[in-house]
DNA sequence: TGTACATGCTCTAGCAGCTAGAGGTTCAAT
DNA sequence: ATTGAACCTCTAGCTGCTAGAGCATGTACA
């Protein structure tokens, strides 16, 4: 049986967030000794890499919750979780590309920067005139 | 003189959030009327078309606060404005290296879905058991 | 058996960058 | 004078944690 944070560091995540993930509902309210502290089995630990490993793949809590939930049960359609991951690659297609567009943006921005005061500052100059820009760039970048 | 929603209509920011960037004194505190109303002139239309466009651009609202900072004082380098656009740069850049090897780990696991129900899932699977990953992706996502 | 001290506990608040709602007031047009 | 849209302040919520206060437990060693 481990410790929260033995389980944290198997896990490579901070105790308070293992806490954390048990207060939203992602992680089962484990055993507890007479004392009061929790303890934890092999199947926490799974759970635990499993929502770790998703998150390092970018997947929200939310759609974290779902994964977890139809890989707690065998008989559901696979087509669900594929579903989830194309949601997730697609957001990260598209993050690209905003970032792509950003990255051009900024690139000539500083390339254009040729020292001086700031009163001749085409860094600031561009920020200040939207009309320079190459692209519409117009949600928030990230 | 325009009221806060004009003001907000002709940069494209939402009413709360010009509220909000005069709270964290992002943007002064404008004349009011009688009434007690907001009135802005065109000095606020450039600087809050100037914090929109930074934000745009993916910067954080401190580094926006830096570079409004250096444009209200023409005699200061240029210098520091150009650093922190390169700051910005290389971050964006940074960000696109993570998510492009999400991408390629998303697409592996999505490509070798091939239907029936969950307990045979790649996505599944691949989320199960790190090991199965070819990058490291070890930091979060995005 | 005593004691030290790392680790555990709960609870609350904070981070970015907004966004939404309650409940009330002002402004401009008719 | 009245309507109704837009304004006001204040508070709380979103995601996904993270940090700290103040106290309790567990374990190793003498």
């Amino acid at each position: 049986m481990l410790t929260i944070g033995a389980l944290g560091k198997r896990t490579g995540t901070k105790v308070q967030t293992v806490r954390y993930y048990e207060q939203i509902g992602l992680m089962p309210e484990p055993g507890r000794t007479e004392g009061g502290q929790r303890r934890y089995g092999d199947a926490e630990v799974d759970r635990l890499s499993f929502i770790r490993h998703a998150r390092q793949l970018g997947f929200s809590l939310e759609a974290i919750r779902e994964l977890l939930d139809l890989s707690d049960n065998p008989d559901r359609s696979c087509a669900e979780a594929d579903s989830i991951a194309r949601r997730q690659l697609k957001q990260v297609e598209q993050r690209m590309a905003r970032l792509e567009a950003l990255r051009t943006e900024l690139q000539r921005m500083v390339h254009e920067c040729s020292g001086g005061n700031t009163s001749e500052c085409r860094v600031l100059e561009v920020l200040r005139d939207h009309s320079e820009c190459l692209t519409d760039h117009d949600e928030i970048g990230a």
